[in-house]
DNA sequence: AGCACGCCGACT
DNA sequence: GTCGGCGTGCTC
């Protein structure tokens, strides 16, 4: 084989051509990273896609300088899987290669390195290349590959950088967004000043007058000592109620003891000891022989269970059922913060053999893992959707849990894919099975599993057949004609929540729309604040006394008068949860009221710390955004309120209506979790909506008949299969124009009721970009591939046209 | 993507 | 007369 086909890590079409020299003849292997130049003097790493003899007639290829790897980096399963997922979801070989490797895999002339902070190189047991590269790096903090190649030979350079991030004296400069928040769990220690100086007798004489803190220090104390190494969790010491964290407070305030915290996600051995599984109830039972009877059929399982039916359980035994095969399994999240049971349980059993993979790691841990992966040397890996293009070794079994979650589908980062159905692409490769599982599985995920594409599993009891909350409708208009509310609230749901409180248990408020109010309006001249990016208006935050857009994070002073007339009436207009957490604070002023949402836990720590209040049950009652629907399982949680559930359901979307019941459906599982008295008040002004009353009668096949049926009613999915184009620029008319003659190139291919539009997107500009839309509806099954190549024919025919090259174009399969 | 080339207006 | 904006073309 004489010619590679190469992947570059640049987000271009197809692959390069490369001239394979006679020395790696015999070595070079598809999946392998290569040294190449492109572009003139530019070094990149790029993979071999594959070889082939057939020279090239219309460009004279250049020789691919080195071999990076011994062993391909990438098994042939994750070439399928890449060479799919580009022919799929039409995107670029190059745009997968960048998202799923980690930097110092894919070093290029580009790439800094900078040294490592606080490390102690031993310059003994260097080469000189080596030595040449740490000298520079003292001159100059950073430095890139191309100016390396001053004093180290091209061939040398990335085996010399490799050795010293392995050495971990180097590291790749990446400017780490801030958004990155480690998870770490508050741990406790007696302050060191006391165990070192103090005189413990006269520290208890002194505690004598408060019994409970002199017994908490003891306690504190006692474990320490036992065990100095082990480090002691503060939510472990509030278990058994004994004490509560004011003693804590009160003993930490006389610095005596002290709060610390530890990140949880890092790769670490558990020392403790492993627990049995506890035994699965009937019901798991059955619902495990069927996924057990689905399996041997080659079928993958959609595990339909409903909130608290205990789906970890079982994903847990059939996660052990495939390591005891000796195979492998991935764990996918939507996100990493969801870790939660699963982990502990996992982390005893597997210690090291399990690892965490998530976009937020260190580039150095990335590598890390990809190593171990590769060795296979994990069994079980936690991850999210990066985690798909791992060389994964055996792969046995990949559980997609929460299945629903749109974070498996982020518009934001290219490329767009949908990891959940990537998931079932990539398992086929690797001949492993799925279980996708979820409480409120997507409509397209119900369909064909009821169509028997995969085995549909129901899990319709609650753990220890603890009852599912029960749901009530408010009509909100019937109570403000009889005048029997306050503010955004019945005195109705006021008296529930009052309840709730009397009997020491908690309440859950979504309101799902952030900042105070969504509009600042002019009450004389009508003016409204926009952002001068976007065409969206600025949402007023009370807490942060600013404004702010939503979609470009834009921030500016919230005005005090009219920019235009001057007049100082700006009436707020749109309910937001700052300013339900308001309400609810002035209703019930005794209690502790607490807001959860993106603008209240930015700042460190903040969620870990909500967290534990709430789980002491200092908390009375959260006021939050979609964000408490995960990960908050309490046992005091009674009641889930719901006061504007209308502006859920008028959203301009065809899944407005499944997201609404998704959402709801999520948090109403956190009440009454233990007790199975858990209730769920929905305020609205139609309590008529079929969405609304499907949920108040709880059956769920109706639900799911419902929503099947408005789809198929107006041709969305699962009945068709849509494509959405978005075209951008600077320029409004050229986008405009652009996007007009894409509509007519689609029309000239597909049939006139296909294509939609193109159209304004809903935020005609966004970051200083126009943007437009098109959407293709197309047939399923044998068409689809037909119609699909036409799509393909049109944007080709698209491109061609130059002056559309600045056009930014996103496209988005299965929309 | 990202970089060089080339064509126009705003400055010393 | 030059600096630098961005539209265009090209990469094995």
């Amino acid at each position: 084989m004489q010619y590679a086909q190469i992947i570059l890590p640049l987000n271009l079409k197809g692959t390069f051509t490369y001239k394979v020299p006679d020395e790696l003849f015999s070595v070079i292997q598809p999946g392998m990273r290569v040294l190449v130049q492109f572009r003139g003097k530019k070094i990149y790493t790029g993979i071999v896609f594959e070889l082939h003899n057939q020279e090239p007639i219309e460009f004279i290829p250049k020789d691919v300088i080195s071999i990076l790897d011994e062993q391909p980096i990438l098994p042939p399963e994750q070439i399928s899987f890449w060479k799919w997922l580009s022919e799929y979801y039409l995107c670029n070989l190059g745009e997968i290669y960048r998202f799923a490797f980690p930097s110092s895999l894919k070093l290029e002339s580009e790439t800094y390195l900078k040294l490592k902070p606080n490390t102690v190189i031993e310059f003994e047991n260097l080469d000189v290349n080596e030595m040449y590269l740490i000298q520079a790096l003292e001159v100059k903090q950073l430095i890139n590959l191309t100016d390396i190649e001053a004093f180290i030979p091209k061939k040398d350079i990335i085996k010399t950088i490799n050795s010293l991030i392995d050495l971990q004296y180097i590291e790749i400069d990446e400017k780490i967004s801030e958004k990155y928040k480690a998870k770490e769990v508050a741990y406790v220690k007696i302050n060191d000043e006391v165990l070192r100086n103090q005189n413990l007798t006269e520290i208890l004489l002194k505690l004598n007058k408060a019994k409970k803190q002199k017994d908490l220090f003891l306690h504190i104390l006692e474990k320490q000592t036992e065990n100095p190494d082990l480090p002691i969790k503060k939510s472990q010491l509030f278990e058994d109620g004994y004490f509560v964290s004011a003693h804590f407070k009160s003993l930490a305030d006389k610095n005596l003891v002290e709060e610390y915290y530890l990140r949880k996600d890092r790769i670490e051995s558990y020392e403790g000891e492993i627990e049995e599984l506890e035994e699965l109830t009937e019901t798991q039972e059955v619902a495990k022989a069927e996924i057990n009877e689905a399996f041997s059929e080659g079928k993958n399982v959609l595990l339909h269970g409903v909130t608290s039916s205990g789906k970890t359980h079982i994903y847990l035994e059939k996660i052990e059922d495939c390591i005891s095969e000796g195979k492998n399994v991935l764990f996918l999240l939507p996100e990493i913060s969801l870790t939660k049971q699963i982990t502990q349980r996992l982390e005893k059993k597997y210690g090291r053999q399990l690892a965490f993979y998530h976009q937020k790691l260190t580039d150095f841990e990335k590598v890390e893992v990809w190593r171990r992966i590769k060795n296979n040397d994990i069994r079980i890996l936690i991850a999210t959707r990066s985690s798909l293009f791992l060389p994964f070794q055996n792969l046995g079994l990949i559980v997609v849990d929460e299945e629903h979650d749109s974070g498996y589908r982020p518009r934001e980062v290219s490329p767009y894919f949908n990891a959940k159905d990537a998931a079932l692409v990539l398992a086929k490769f690797y001949d492993a099975k799925v279980i996708s599982g979820s409480a409120t599985p997507s409509v397209e995920s119900y369909y064909s599993a009821r169509k028997g594409k995969m085995k549909y599993v129901f899990l319709g009891e609650r753990f220890g057949s603890v009852k599912l909350p029960e749901f009530e409708l408010i009509n909100f208009k019937e109570a403000q004609d009889s005048k029997k509310v306050s503010g955004n609230f019945s005195l109705r749901l006021i008296d529930e929540i009052k309840k709730t409180l009397e009997d020491k248990n908690q309440t859950i408020i979504l309101h799902n729309k952030r900042g105070y109010a969504s509009v600042l309006e002019c009450e004389s001249c009508g003016y409204v604040n926009y952002c001068s990016n976007c065409d969206v208006v600025m949402t007023y935050h009370k807490s942060a006394n600013e404004m702010k857009c939503h979609y470009c994070g834009q921030r500016a002073s919230k005005p005090k008068v009219c920019p235009k007339c001057f007049s100082e009436n700006l009436n707020e207009r749109g309910v937001g949860v700052e300013q339900i957490h308001e309400e609810v604070s002035k209703i019930f002023p005794d209690s502790e009221v607490d807001r959860m949402d993106v603008d209240s836990m930015r700042k460190k720590f903040a969620y870990e710390k909500l967290y534990e209040k709430i789980e002491e049950r200092e908390t009375d009652i959260i006021v939050g955004t979609q964000m408490i629907s995960k990960g908050l399982d309490f046992d005091h949680i009674e009641l889930v309120a719901i006061p504007k559930a209308d502006s859920m359901l008028y959203v301009q979307d065809f899944r407005a209506e499944e997201r609404a019941y998704q959402l709801i459906t999520q948090v109403s599982g956190r009440a009454g979790r233990v007790s199975g008295e858990g209730k769920v008040l929905i305020q609205t002004y139609n309590p008529d909506h079929s969405v609304f009353q499907l949920i108040k009668m709880n059956n769920i096949s109706k639900i799911y008949k419902y929503f099947l049926t408005e789809r198929q009613k107006f041709n969305y999915p699962p009945f068709t299969k849509l494509i959405m184009i978005e075209l951008k620029h600077r320029r409004d008319e050229k986008v405009n124009r652009a996007s007009q003659f894409l509509g007519s190139v689609l029309r000239k291919y597909l049939p006139e009721d296909c294509v939609l539009g193109p159209e304004r997107s809903q935020i005609s500009r966004l970051n200083n970009l126009y943007q437009f839309q098109i959407l293709l509806k197309l047939p399923r099954g044998k068409k689809y591939q037909e119609y699909k190549s036409l799509v393909l024919l049109s944007l080709k025919e698209f491109d061609e046209i130059t002056a559309y090259q600045s056009v930014k174009k996103d496209v988005f399969v299965d929309f």
